[in-house]
DNA sequence: TCACAGCTCGTACTAAAGTACTAGACAAAA
DNA sequence: TTTTGTCTAGTACTTTAGTACGAGCTGTGA
């Protein structure tokens, strides 16, 4: 049976030693550990590797880019993000750069044993406080929900705005006249405090509704 | 010491019995359950809950509504959704509604516990099928770059289009003239194979440049 | 009942946006 | 060197969008 191929990228020389060493220990994985991405981009077609494990925080190409071209070259391969911090925006922007999982580097070894092979079968392993951050995301739009409520059919009306029809094609889908419509738009733009439809379509797309 | 309040919401009489009996048996947590959003609405300010276990196929009053009602009333209180199926958008409308939690009701018992502790912690608990479609929601747009090239002055004056610019904006910020950006809108239009501005911010913010 | 809000439609205008070309300057690649 | 692409700018025109009203109709709640 053979063993599922982990790469590790870190720039401190310990941290990886250590990984390493835990994930060579294991019976299910095998581990080869580079200081850059840019080593582990030249040795990538000769490691072909199945995780990678990806430390945020590199020198030279960053984590987040890495990710980006191992997605390219290797779409099949699942990345771990882990980091020491967790706070900041790169947990969105490794996400949509390709990664699957973001986890911390205090995690402990039997649980990253386990995420690994959790992202190996296709899951998501993330830390409690990353799961929480992307949650937030989704929440935002609902919580900045302050002042002014538009009425059902503004809200439909900006809806189709939003998907980028015009008023005549409003006008039609809706079977109204077109004036009605842009007496709506109007109302819309007083409502929202904007004076263009690109305008009101960001403050729809920003609070979903 | 205050045992932490739960409440379970769901219709089958059998399962809300069960996971009562479960989180009752518990040293942590003290549980109400009703059949129905409306029942437990009624109850709200008698029960002052702190965690809810929601059913997200209730009859009535869905759970994703009744997740909207409860944050409404009482936005310090943490929801976990608790479905038998993952695969649909319920997911994202839960999340959107204010639920925190997302867990298959195969969940074994001590780990709904744990989930449990863990949402009234402050964390968002997630079955790892539904960490991988949430995860998936920000890959979406990587995934569909095929095509077209804008070159970089087109997708200076696309991200400013989409940031609700004007034309005339657009040439003041950029000190070029308004027929110049005229030329680059049109471009782009030609490029993205759109008819509007709105149409163009949408292509973009697919692909997030 | 009366006020209010929302939906409808209209007019009449101004301001932008969009279409469709031509054309010069420049730089990089063939 | 020639081609190609990009950026620039223009003209001339049509189509949408946006502003700002007035006004009738409906249902809901005070």
């Amino acid at each position: 049976m053979e063993k599922i191929k982990v790469l590790i990228i870190e720039d401190q020389e310990e941290i990886r030693k250590g990984y390493e060493f835990l994930i060579n220990s294991s019976d299910d994985f095998s581990c080869t550990g580079y200081p850059s991405a840019e080593a582990a981009i030249e040795n990538l077609y000769f490691d072909k590797p199945e995780v990678v494990l990806m430390d945020v925080n590199l020198p030279g190409i960053s984590g987040i880019e890495a990710t980006k071209i191992l997605k390219e070259k290797f779409p099949q391969v699942q990345i771990m993000m882990f980091t020491i911090y967790e706070n900041n925006e790169n947990v969105f922007d490794a996400l949509e750069a390709g990664a699957s999982g973001y986890i911390l580097k205090q995690t402990k070894p039997a649980q990253l044993l386990e995420a690994i092979r959790e992202i190996y079968d296709g899951g998501a392993p993330m830390s409690s406080q990353v799961a929480k951050m992307v949650v937030n995301f989704f929440q935002k739009k609902h919580v900045s929900d302050t002042e002014v409520a538009l009425s059902e059919r503004e809200n439909e009306i900006l809806s189709l705005l939003t998907a980028g029809y015009r008023n005549k094609e409003v006008a039609d889908k809706l079977s109204i006249s077109l004036s009605t419509v842009k007496s709506h738009v109007y109302n819309i733009y007083q409502k929202l405090h904007v004076t263009s439809r690109v305008e009101a379509v960001n403050k729809m797309t920003r609070r979903r509704k």
